[in-house]
DNA sequence: TAGATTGTTAATCGATTAACAATC
DNA sequence: TAGATTGTTAATCGATTAACAATC
């Protein structure tokens, strides 16, 4: 055994920011200790699942008190990284993009936007949130001189996997995918979609089940 | 059997819109028909997967030929709603709230905002992308003789819960929290999480992951 | 101490993948 | 027709949940 943890499954990670967030509000009130039992019954989850999400990151408990909140804060923090700031392009400083660009908890995830590229004449060589825009023909080299790591996508769909190549051009290895496009990028390249379209899926759907079953079942729905 | 079709699984509904977008670029390329090897191939899943994915909508293929891509855009989009409009009211017009606002994409995936909410004197009565922007307090009361489902909550996390409180009051049921909160609200209401967070935790841990396995395997990272 | 909680192994559940007959 | 593809049943895989000894 290497690295002394097993890998951790997607949706496990995918909780770890749940408890995060709850571990602060916890930190804020002065609570110092928290049991598996308090998160299940906050987030409704099974208290296993939350010990066994919590033991890919390493922290260990102690039995009869739970977990030290401001330990655990770290080890989570530590596990994502997001206690280290990386460095960051952004790519499109469309609504989206510019609201990104003016999002200051960003850092608290360990994401430090240092540039921003647009092909719009009228904002290249301008500053939006405080940060310098430059025209996209100066991302791959820029981000090779810089060793920069992390892309931001936030260009319209029809540019994306252009300007996603670019980034891979330029050494960039994880895109995080905002444009409503499977990028087609090499396969040790990161990319996570944050893109509207899933998120709004899953709330439309259920939506949709919840009108259509309450009116079969004559509940009303106003 | 009442409804003819199995609910479905959440992961697979997360990929119906992955699906339809492709749809949509061979809709554009005047592409007829389409195979589940297609879909796989492209967006590297397992042609199995897709088939049952695409079951979960009623949508029927031709043996040897695979399905209608007119068709199939169609019963996606009618199984998501996204066909028809809802309305729905925003809260929060910071960065991101009115990133949203302007955001005309949404209409595509059935959303129309058709009033906005914050407690800045400074926004109130002023329209933000064309959108008028009301006092909070006028929220609940509104929402409620409008009939609006669908609330998208973009404000601070230390207001998210009371402004959720006001929605589910005016008889929202389906709210779109991009707040790093996880609400507390009675239990057949939807809360579909789109905040940057979790997303981001995928980005930076498989990143730490990669970045970590490099090094010690010796391979370069620049 | 007794009771609550951790850490871990075993059982269950559900989603993915494989196999294959039916079809055009 | 032959070959490709659908729809579906069975097998596998992995995540969740249950059970329980160890612990403070």
């Amino acid at each position: 055994m290497i690295s002394g943890l097993k890998p951790i499954p997607e949706p496990a990670l995918r909780r770890l920011p749940v408890y995060l967030q709850l571990l602060k509000s916890l930190q804020e009130r002065n609570i110092n200790e928290v049991s598996t039992t308090v998160f299940a019954d906050t987030l409704n989850l099974d208290p296993t699942q939350v010990r066994k999400d919590i033991a890919y990151t390493g922290m260990i408990g102690k039995p009869k008190v739970g977990y030290d909140v401001n330990e655990l804060i770290d080890t989570i923090e530590s596990y994502l990284n997001w206690n280290n700031l990386t460095d960051a392009f952004l790519a499109g400083t469309g609504n989206l993009g510019s609201a990104i660009l003016g999002y200051d908890a960003l850092k608290k995830y360990g994401i430090n936007i240092v540039a921003a590229f647009d092909n719009d004449p009228a904002k290249i060589e301008t500053k939006i949130q405080g940060i310098e825009v430059l025209p996209i023909r100066k991302l791959t080299n820029l981000a090779e001189r810089m060793h920069i790591k992390v892309g931001i996508l936030t260009v319209p769909a029809q540019a994306a996997q252009e300007v996603a190549a670019h980034m891979v051009d330029g050494g960039i290895i994880a895109i995080w995918n905002f444009a409503p496009v499977s990028l087609s990028v090499p396969k040790d390249i990161i990319v996570e979609n944050a893109g509207f379209s899933t998120s709004l899926a899953v709330l439309s759907r259920k939506l949709t089940e919840k009108i259509t079953h309450s009116n079969r079942s004559g509940e009303k729905i106003l």
